[in-house]
DNA sequence: AACAGAGCCAACCGCGGCGCG
DNA sequence: ACGCGCCGCGGTTGGCTCTGT
């Protein structure tokens, strides 16, 4: 399928006005943004800084919940996004840090600078969970054919192949939106059943995977040091 | 040209974690 | 220790665009 670039720009401009009437002073506007609002959650926040979104919202007078604005100013207004084109270099680390954490999102966005969460999640869902799948089949049938062999590469590597278990002992947060990328580990229950691997009786150390200081802007290298 | 189905993506929803009083 | 509110995350949905018939 073609690619859709610079559609967002025009989803804007759409549907939203008549969402925005539609919707009473009282009733908390939802729905796609309009130019205006994103012009006025990015002045608030230049002001105020990326905090407090409920207050932001309120600052701003949009008829928003801080949810929305916060999920706007990531996922769209926030600087050095880059939008679209995720190159081969990308979807190969994405595929390897899926292998790795699973649907962590955040934290696979935390490893891919300008790009979000979401985006990743849309771009798997709509384009590598098929070819993971398409794959499953063939091996299941025998052979591989191209397209499906970067993720067979993905599929060798030794050091973290682990358990199919869908239980982990760690549970990793880290500030993706923060450009720094600071990371910190916590212990806790991992919630709702995900299925990345159990990466605990691995040889990978957390503190080090995570640990954002001393890499360059857009230097995929790092992940052959916990991957391969 | 019109329609239907597929693809894609922005945005919403629900839940859990965390911090604060 | 407890309750409450806010924040962040992952899953899901709605709707627009594209493509094939």
């Amino acid at each position: 399928m073609a690619p859709k670039k610079q559609e967002s720009v025009k989803r804007v401009v759409m549907k939203p006005l008549e969402a925005a009437m539609k919707n009473s002073k009282r009733e908390v506007n939802k729905g796609a943004w309009t130019a205006e609002e994103d012009q006025k959650l990015a002045e608030v926040i230049a002001i105020h800084g990326a905090k407090k979104w409920k207050s932001i919202a309120t600052k701003a007078g949009l008829n928003r919940c801080g949810k929305s604005c916060r999920l706007r100013w990531l996922n769209y207004l926030r600087p050095n996004i880059k939008r679209g084109n995720i190159s081969d270099q990308e979807e190969d680390l994405i595929l390897r840090l899926h292998k790795l954490l699973g649907n962590r999102w955040s934290l696979i966005a935390g490893r891919l600078p300008g790009r979000t969460d979401n985006e990743i999640k849309n771009y798997w869902n709509s384009h590598l969970s098929k070819r993971i799948n398409q794959k499953e089949k063939q091996r299941s049938t025998g052979g591989a054919d191209d397209s499906t062999r970067r993720i067979s590469i993905v599929d060798q590597k030794p050091s973290t192949q682990l358990s199919d278990q869908n239980k982990v002992h760690g549970e990793m947060k880290q500030d993706s939106s923060s450009e720094e990328g600071t990371a910190t580990i916590t212990n806790a229950s991992n919630k709702g059943g995900d299925d990345h691997e159990d990466y605990s009786n691995s040889d990978i150390d957390i503190d080090d995977f995570f640990d954002f200081s001393n890499e360059g802007p857009f230097n995929l290298e790092w992940v052959n040091k916990f991957l391969y």
